[in-house]
DNA sequence: CAGATAACATACAGTCTGTATGCAAATTTG
DNA sequence: CAAATTTGCATACAGACTGTATGTTATCTG
């Protein structure tokens, strides 16, 4: 009768005190800076130890990497929710871009994804968790309209990467306050001035 | 004649330490991270104690602020000085951004200006520091080519902001050992899409 | 149902940051 | 120009944090 918590398998024990520090680690990393949370607090409010910190962890940054892999999954998941994948090209990348920023709004995210991540993590570290999650619709809606409207054929990779650092910058200055409507009318723009369809004008490319 | 050292006034003294201290936190900060770097090596390097760093700065922030704002003034010197300012708006705006890629190469630059710097100081005291120095020639570049050439008129604040935020990303993807033309192609590309004017021979480039 | 192993908690060592204190050189003042 | 004061800086200290080592209990295995 007194064995209802002692119950559990260790596989079980494991997946929830992870989750519980994950939890915990998100919450305080999303309120304050990456530095500035300490691994006693996190601990705390998960309501373990560190030693169980450190056995499930290799260390703070691990943890921290768990935290930002899972963030980018809800980004990415909000985005593919809200923007129906069965629309045309420039279309589904405009509705795309607005659930990005939308997404983005949520309180702390942008400096855990956008500002404590790169640094943390490394810039290539942050790529590949964005490939694996949100930028890969970013890429293939870039590619769809590419494709579709014979927008200007460009290097995937690099536009992609392009596109995206434009709008986490945008995100950044939405929650610092700026203009969300100029920075959504220059977002439009770019896109726009890559598919040169609407008037039929001869759009040279001079690249050199 | 013991007195050589000793001969110098109170704001020699401090000068020369400010300088020495920025000097060797630099180095270490672009050889290292700011979360690596910790003061004491700071001050041995520069040949003082901790007690004058707290001295000359509030805090290792402060002092990572003073190293920021000295390599974006350094930066923004060079593109200056790589790109005469009385070329066509066009041309200038190339100029400035070759040299913008070509200034960043300078090791640990991309991480001190582009990673830590935002994470550290925050996005808001970055855009404070770029304001101030490089984005200035690059916002007027934009804005003259707007003028120029009928850009599509767009908010300047904005435009400037996610240009910057697409040339950082390509100067770290550059670094990281992506290729220097693609990513140079794609921006080329989304200046030229600002401007549907076209310059006068039509010859497509093959970028990719 | 032992023995091994996994999931923790506790204790410890090392390092760092920021502050407080002390002292000598420089500057100011009467 | 001597006394008082301020400045520049070194030393000493307090608190906090990270990672590791050790111990203990619960689970899994043969």
């Amino acid at each position: 009768m007194q064995q209802d918590s002692a119950r559990r398998s260790n596989r079980d024990r494991t997946e929830a005190t992870r989750a519980d520090l994950i939890a915990a680690a998100r919450k305080l990393f999303t309120e304050k800076s990456y530095a500035e949370t300490g691994t006693p607090e996190i601990v705390a409010a998960a309501g373990v130890t560190r030693g169980a910190l450190y056995h499930h962890f290799a260390d703070k940054q691990a943890l921290f990497a768990a935290v930002v892999e899972q963030e980018a999954a809800a980004v990415a998941e909000e985005i593919e929710h809200a923007s129906p994948p069965s629309l045309f090209a420039r279309d589904a990348l405009i509705a795309g871009s607005d659930a990005y920023l939308a997404a983005m709004r949520a309180p702390g995210r942008t400096r855990l994804l956008l500002l404590d991540g790169p640094a943390v993590l490394g810039r290539a570290a942050m790529d590949e968790i964005d490939n694996r999650h949100g930028n890969r619709s970013l890429r293939e809606g870039l590619v769809a309209a590419m494709r579709a409207q014979t927008m200007t054929r460009l290097p995937a990779e690099a536009l992609t990467a392009l596109f995206a650092a434009a709008f986490d910058r945008a995100a950044l200055a939405i929650e610092a306050g700026a203009s969300a409507e100029d920075y959504r009318a220059v977002l439009m723009a770019l896109i726009e001035g890559l598919s040169p369809a609407p008037p039929q004008a001869p759009r040279p490319v001079r690249t050199r």
